[in-house]
DNA sequence: CCAACCGGTTAACAATTTGATAATGTGAGA
DNA sequence: TCTCACATTATCAAATTGTTAACCGGTTGG
């Protein structure tokens, strides 16, 4: 999978998102920037980042509005967004958060610092997946690239495996073609619809068993 | 899954001890304090609760060590663990996040603000069920993309979800034909009028109970 | 070096489902 | 009774997915 993590920053100060974004492409992040309100929103949708920082005072539309609408969009319910500003007001950090914000970090502050609230926010963001799915008969093995189905070892390829273990990740949700997309195959690359039918039938093939559900005209889930 | 949420506070000042366990008791958390590091972890234990607020310095075990000796036990991989600390230090801030908790919260800090924090943790922990609406014997799983009445899946094509689940999302409100048309097909698609007969019949069809009502000149409304 | 193979992608076509519309039926109220 | 708004049914076109085979670049093994 793309297992690199993306992080958009959007913050109409050019030095501080310089700052950041090399920072956080030190520890090893794919990091997008915007300069203000609507260009985040444009960057979120293209990108599909796994963490959005937003400055509050930017032109055009300020943070929170960006929190709202992104919020809004069943695509960035569970993004991390944190909000990042100078104002210490306690009015604006409360109603920052109750926006749907998971944190508000004030400014000014050390890089270092900001890294380690970032890693802490996906630290446990990761642990909800887990390395070893088991539902039902079926073990998924993320770390040992291995599939197991009834005692029996099932050979999956890259991209079928990936396609899985998505879809198995949340049992029952309807996973958008788009989404799929994202996850395995990455917002840069373009590939054909026709691409995740054929892995998708190739995957049923191989698990004779029946636990990929078409949802016409929005996506694929996983069921027992 | 609604329990009230357990919260274990440990801080050597019983007046922050107090105002905070006030506040939080306010916001409806069930919360139990310690005042040093040793209490916090036998109030752990016995309590197991779903969030530890740990003061950094302490008499006896500080809090970073409590952090430690916690995270080390299954139990407590996945409590939310946040340091409350008046240490501004930036090696320390770091060095507890590292530890494994989940933010680090510099006093002094406002009782709202300090609920707002902990209300977005558990928000994000929570974030379990999804989108759910239930409504008396009907359950609406956007997510899942899945209708269950009584105990028994009913399958509807997009439209039919889309259209059930707008007017399930008020339920008591009449929905105005125009409004329907852009919310479900949107205000670029042009169809005739019939068309969302058509579908309301498939609804009423599929769910054989009868919870959508015409209001003639109006619109639809649903309820239960 | 070449052949066979593998994973990923695409094209082409079949199969299926869905959605929109037209035609017609029904019932309440003017 | 007549009309209007909605209900019902059948039908057809369009959208969506399933399936198969073929292509291509990269890798492996003889």
């Amino acid at each position: 999978m793309n297992n690199v993590k993306k992080i958009l920053i959007a913050d109409d100060e050019p030095d501080i998102l310089e700052i950041i974004q090399f920072n956080l492409q030190q520890e090893g992040y794919d990091v997008f920037t915007a300069k203000n309100g609507d260009e985040a929103i444009e960057q979120a949708k293209k990108h599909q980042p796994n963490l959005i920082m937003l400055d509050i005072m930017m032109p055009g539309k300020n943070g929170i509005e960006v929190c709202n609408i992104l919020r809004m969009q069943p695509a960035f319910k569970e993004t991390l967004i944190v909000f990042l500003s100078a104002l210490s007001d306690e009015g604006t950090e409360i109603r920052g958060l109750e926006t749907g914000a998971d944190d508000y970090i004030t400014k000014p502050v050390s890089p270092k610092v900001l890294t380690s609230k970032v890693n802490a926010l996906f630290r446990r963001l990761n642990n909800e997946g887990g390395d070893l799915l088991q539902l039902g008969d079926l073990k998924i093995d993320r770390e040992k690239y291995n599939i197991n189905y009834l005692g029996n070892d099932i050979t999956l390829a890259r991209k079928e495996f990936e396609l899985l273990a998505l879809l198995a990740s949340k049992p029952g949700k309807v996973f958008l073609r788009n989404e799929i997309l994202n996850q395995v195959w990455g917002t840069e690359v373009i590939v054909g619809d026709r691409t995740i039918d054929v892995h998708i039938r190739k995957i049923r093939q191989k698990l004779d068993l029946d636990c990929i559900t078409t949802v016409k005209g929005v996506g694929y889930k996983f069921e027992l």
